[in-house]
DNA sequence: CACACCGTTATTGTATACAAACGCCGGGTC
DNA sequence: GACCCGGCGTTTGTATACAATAACGGTGTG
């Protein structure tokens, strides 16, 4: 897409997603013009473009905000990520080819050496994006790919990651190995049943982080 | 939203759903925008919704199409579709209250009398139509409902039941019937199951139309 | 003291003017 | 005769000015 609009949709979306704009916080539309350097316009494009990805919510008299999510959405958000990337791995099973699967390997490759020791969560996260990024990629659906865009929030993810102990960033490489052999023997429904499995620990793991924050400031 | 957007939106979309504006119609907005009385930034909104829904494609230099689907698009729709709306009705199942059923008995007592004799297609449509948007807000998740809003598209929906025989529009209304049974009964697979089947059906339907089409114009 | 009303101000919505990009067409050359 | 290149027109992108609207605060009254 054209320069300002990008820029603006790209730098509004860094600040969401590093944290810099926490959610809850108005998201103002001058304000942001200036800080991206760009006009109005294309920040309006980006807003828009920010939520249909939910990324940002408009409330009562359409003003903008950062999008926070309730735990019943973070469940809902999970439910459906289990279900269709459960339904994306099962199409990668019959899909993919053996360059894919060695890249899928070379990732999860990646994630045990990040692991191993002490714990580059950075380089697990980035491997761990791809991995999954890959998957989608093979199940060949765009629309599949769009709709999961809006459903896997790299903060939650995050969250999530940087709450798991040594045992399971273990636990969740082993599952992608998992995943692995599924696609390698192209059984679809073994693939769904481990991804929809890995996906929910996910979830409870992120549940456990959850708790601990509302234990933390109760109210 | 407010108003000249909003205006331009409903306008747009309504020429899509229709036909005026066929698959592959390229959209100018300018030309929307005088079309619609409104100036090309409301237009330009509504451009963008649009395609975050799916109706509106852009395509190389960014120039906005009616979006048009291959045979692949519309199972992957189906496929999609099942998933979600057996899911929306397994929600539903467990949260429906009893008014909520009251008026889906109602919309499908509806549906009885618009297939009865000489069926009448557009009052089936509405119907139909309310049934499956009523399942959907009794399942009470405003992502799954944004989800399926861009899997639903009315225009096959709409061509999948013109081709609909007289014994299917029947099975249609009994399937709903059985829908309202497991419900009734809080059976959360009980109705996964049936909206599922439900669908898949109609997409064997639709893709029947789609056959039709093939051999009416080979090439 | 609480509540309601009104005016002010901050913020978004809309229109329009201008700039940039893209595609198209015609002329020229090899 | 085919292909490349450059200018022109069409279409979208961006900035800015202005209008409308919704939040906020102050003031007056019950």
């Amino acid at each position: 897409m054209s320069k300002a609009s990008e820029r603006a949709y790209t730098l509004i979306r860094a600040r969401i997603l590093s944290g810099a704009l926490p959610p809850g916080a108005p998201l103002k539309e001058e304000e942001l013009a200036e800080s991206c350097g760009v006009s109005r316009t294309p920040v309006r494009d980006a807003l828009r473009r920010l939520e249909a990805e939910m990324h940002v919510e408009r409330l009562g008299g359409s003003r903008s905000f950062v999008a926070d999510w309730s735990m019943d959405d973070i469940d809902d958000m999970f439910t459906l990520r289990g279900m269709l990337e459960g339904h994306a791995a099962a199409r990668a099973a019959r899909r993919i080819d053996p360059s894919g699967l060695a890249a899928l390997a070379e990732h999860n490759r990646a994630i045990a050496a990040a692991i191993d020791g002490v714990p580059d969560l950075d380089a697990f996260l980035f491997h761990n994006r791809a991995f999954h990024a890959l998957i989608l990629e093979a199940a060949g659906s765009e629309r599949l790919t769009s709709m999961l865009s809006r459903l896997i929030q790299q903060p939650v993810i995050q969250r999530t990651a940087r709450h798991y102990d040594h045992a399971q960033l273990m636990r969740s490489h082993a599952e992608h190995d998992e995943l692995l052999a599924a696609l390698g023997k192209r059984d679809s429904e073994w693939a769904r049943a481990v991804m929809t499995g890995h996906i929910r620990r996910a979830f409870h793991a992120y549940a456990e982080t959850y708790d601990e924050q509302s234990a933390a400031r109760p109210g």
